[in-house]
DNA sequence: CCTGGATCTTCCAGTGGCGGGAAGGTCAAG
DNA sequence: CTTGACCTTCCCGCCACTGGAAGATCCAGG
């Protein structure tokens, strides 16, 4: 099947699948006159990247899943650790933005959004209360 | 002031202040020898900038602050306008990492992690059960 | 048979926000 | 006078694509 049916298929733009077989994820026959031609298994490939892509792994990460997904001899566990991993870098970025979110939720509140150009936004970027460690967070 | 004692100062990398120059958020004068020069209020700006960026404010973000910084006749209602989208931003973000960690960590828990090859997190990357609507979400 | 539009190909450049490192100038201490 | 710590500019690399140019190919209609 040509590419813009595999993308239309598996949810990848064809820029994104052409992407993966430049870097090496993917390695669809080519038709005689030049233009791939994917099989079903390339395309549950492709649909197991979009997947894992969507689930915020890395390219490296889905190399080595689908490393994984191809060998009858992996063991769970190894799957898991890949995931693990995976799921502690999202607790990581999860505490940071929820960090962000509490610090700036709150000068948000304290904001008038009038007319007037006293801003207690500005005031906590510009340090206004930092060495007394009056600061929010 | 030297860029090594500006980048302790600001708490910002020498590299990132001259990138920061680059792109015209700051404009340190030059010594006679060519080295940079920060005055107290190039340091302002840097800690604002070094602020800002903590919190997740996209460059875009930080030259629109630093320009209302600078203005006093702006109105903290521009002030606040730029903050909300940033925390909109915020928000999406953290729905979308929310949303990955709830699969991702149900799929992890249904994981054995042992030996055998059986993975429920490789047969949900795979597909299985994508059609009849079993979908872990 | 020709034309035109859709699809395909490769290649190059850009995104954001820097970081690494080369090649070379400058400065202060011993 | 040399050493080593600074400073400068410059260019490449990162991640995971995305956009666009230039050109080949395919197919349907006239």
């Amino acid at each position: 099947m040509n590419i813009a049916i595999a993308a239309e298929r598996c949810g990848l733009p064809a820029k994104t699948i052409r992407y993966y077989e430049d870097i090496g994820l993917v390695r669809p026959d080519r038709s005689a006159n030049g233009y791939r031609d994917f099989g079903d298994a390339d395309l549950h490939k492709l649909v197991f990247l979009s997947r894992a892509r969507s689930l915020g792994f890395t390219i490296e990460d889905c190399r080595a899943l689908l490393a994984l997904y191809e060998d009858r001899r992996r063991t769970s566990a190894d799957v898991k650790r890949v995931a693990e991993e995976h799921l502690a870098r999202i607790d990581r970025k999860l505490a940071e933005l929820e960090s962000m979110r509490q610090v700036l939720g709150q000068l948000v509140e304290r904001c008038h959004g009038d007319e007037r150009p006293e801003c207690p936004i500005i005031d906590d970027l510009a340090g206004e209360g930092r060495e007394p460690g009056t600061r929010l967070a």
